[in-house]
DNA sequence: ATATAGATTATAAACATTATCAAATAATAA
DNA sequence: TTATTATTTGATAATGTTTATAATCTATAT
């Protein structure tokens, strides 16, 4: 399953002409296995046992490639740090406002609001974002004590 | 107009015990005057005519006061630096990818999205955030050359 | 096997924001 | 008013993430 979706993307990268480096092949891999939305030293971090040698630099110069050529999504929160997303289906997050924990779920593109907001602001609009907040059932547990 | 709103704002922060110095004064009346969502870096230098020791540490402190009593809220973007709005009814907004111009818009809240969210999630839903993206007016003409 | 464009590493730099703390200021009590 | 106390300011250092630089290395094509 997830190994499938490696495949593909090594091809893409192949496709895009983008060398595939141990380095390169690490950060893909554990982006697509780990199936969570982790930040760029969180991959440092975890690699950083196969890889002693390799520089956060590394990290991030790759995640840009992937960013640049469709292979993950980056996303921005308030918080310090970009998180990176390599399921590439349209889909939106729900984030828990205690832990921080980042859930996909599906919903119809707002295709509407899109439309409004064209209408009313002139702009040539290409995309939205949307997340909602909330507290994660294991923080409300939590909370009970 | 906006000279009310000013006064509204002074109310809250006697009312929520914060002491009224100049330097506030002057963040919360330039806020409110420039109708904008400025940086605080924006805010400094607006500002250093009038207080040339103003302190940058100065602007984020205040910034933040004025954010936890909920007088301004904070838009965090995939850029390096906070924006702040102090219209604090409920709206949306619209950004220029060119330029980086932002505005407001107003939309029905998305209550759908967010019991959706809630059933299949489990979260206790708090709140959501949206920004449409695209190409300014300004910025369309521009292109045409 | 060799050449070379591209990738990696270590390091420094950039940048926004926060922490620290002495000095200044404002609120409050006497 | 004056003394006391708490808050705020301003200068500066520190923090944390991300990017730039430059020397070295390597994946890939020929
Ligand atoms: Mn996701
Ligand atoms: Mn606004
Ligand atoms: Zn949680
Ligand atoms: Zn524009």
């Amino acid at each position: 399953m997830s190994e499938r979706r490696l495949q593909e993307a090594l091809e893409t990268l192949k496709e895009s002409g983008v060398r595939i480096t141990p380095q390169r092949h690490a950060v893909l891999e554990y982006l697509i296995k780990s199936m969570s939305h982790p930040t760029a030293d969180e991959i440092y971090k975890a690699l950083e046992g196969k890889f002693p040698n390799m520089s956060v630099a590394t990290v991030y110069n790759n995640l840009r490639v992937f960013r640049d050529i469709g292979l993950v999504r980056e996303l921005t929160y308030g918080d310090s740090s970009s998180r990176f997303d390599c399921n590439t289906e349209k889909h939106y997050h729900i984030i828990c406002e205690k832990c921080g924990k980042i859930v996909d779920f599906h919903y119809p593109s707002l295709d509407e609001v899109e439309s409004l907001a064209e209408q009313v602001t002139g702009f040539d609009v290409t995309h939205h974002r949307m997340e909602v907040y909330g507290i994660c059932n294991d923080c409300k547990k939590k909370e009970q004590h």
